[in-house]
DNA sequence: CGCCAGGCTAGCG
DNA sequence: CGCTAGCATGGC
């Protein structure tokens, strides 16, 4: 295993690894803190993942970013979590208003990530009408069926499986994980990307043709196309309009309620300072999800 | 039991 | 175009 840390006391808006990794963006990391965690210790839990043929682990302590893996993944961690990004200019970019100035305070930090565009894609597709737990677990479940296993330390783990071994699922197994109606939409989508037509095709497009043109991909709609502009492709001005971010538009932002998703979508981005609207919406959809007893009443 | 969860597709008008 | 029923599964 090779190892090392990176500061993180001299980025803009510092870095805080665990909103970053619990904020419902990606679903290929796993906590390694055996059910233990608890919120007076929120630093030093490793958090696992395998990316490529790579076995990753990484923790936050004393002002760096610590990491161990099977390979070099200095620059690979730099990219994941975007630690490049001036996180102190992106707040100043955003709405003085009460719910976003909260977030700030709370998650300061935390990060948009930048996961690989297949694993996102289906995490998504998977996440329709579901909670965030099992969304995980269903991830996990996907690697530990089709995934290329990797040995550390005596211990098994999975990657994510690659489109073509996706491909090969049947509609029947892919229940079998728990996918219910979203299995054949994953089967299918694993076989349009095995058969040549890569998510990354979206890149060269400006923001909304980037959009529709994820939309081709079976069990993608909108609202999951954006989140893979948003958490993959780099699109940070994307804003997934999913059910908490409507509950907050209703409650805060009303007039940008124009019926049509692109009609809200383009109102609730100018609202939400344009460039770096993505940022807000992971802000709000993380402290309203985390709010169990916020109220739109006393929200202001 | 009913309701909800980071919605989407197919089939209507 | 816009609108909506139906859809799997598990937790509370």
């Amino acid at each position: 295993m090779e190892s090392g840390a990176i500061s993180i006391t001299t980025l803009s808006g510092g870095f805080d690894l665990r909103h970053t990794l619990e904020s419902g963006q990606s679903y290929r990391w796993r906590r390694r803190d055996d059910g233990m965690y608890t919120e007076s210790a929120p630093s030093g839990v490793w958090y696992e993942t395998v990316t490529g043929d790579a076995y990753l682990r990484v923790r936050q302590r004393d002002g760096r970013l610590e990491w161990e893996s099977t390979t070099d993944v200095e620059a690979l961690l730099q990219k994941m979590f975007r630690l490049n990004d001036d996180l102190e200019a992106i707040y100043a970019s955003l709405p003085n208003d009460s719910v976003i100035q909260r977030s700030i305070a709370q998650y300061r930090g935390m990060r948009i990530v930048q996961d690989p565009p297949f694993p996102c894609l289906i995490s998504f597709i998977c996440s329709a009408q579901m909670r965030v737990e099992r969304i995980h677990q269903m991830q996990s479940a996907l690697a530990d069926a089709y995934g290329d296993p990797i040995e550390v330390d005596g211990e098994r783990h999975h990657a994510f499986p690659t489109p073509e071994q996706l491909a090969g699922a049947t509609d029947a197994e892919l229940r079998d994980l728990g996918l219910g109606y979203r299995a054949p939409y994953v089967a299918k989508t694993a076989r349009m990307v095995a058969d040549g037509l890569d998510p990354r095709g979206a890149l060269d497009r400006s923001y909304e043709a980037a959009r529709e043109f994820l939309t081709q991909y079976v069990g993608v709609g909108d609202k999951v196309a954006d989140c893979v502009l948003l958490f993959s492709l780099g699109y940070l001005e994307a804003v997934p309009l999913d059910t908490w971010i409507r509950r907050a538009i209703e409650h805060l932002y009303p007039d940008c309620d124009r019926g049509g998703y692109a009609e809200t979508s383009r109102a609730i981005r100018a609202r939400l300072g344009g460039q770096y609207a993505g940022y807000a919406q992971t802000y709000v959809f993380h402290f309203l999800r985390m709010q169990n007893d916020w109220q739109p009443a006393s929200g202001g």
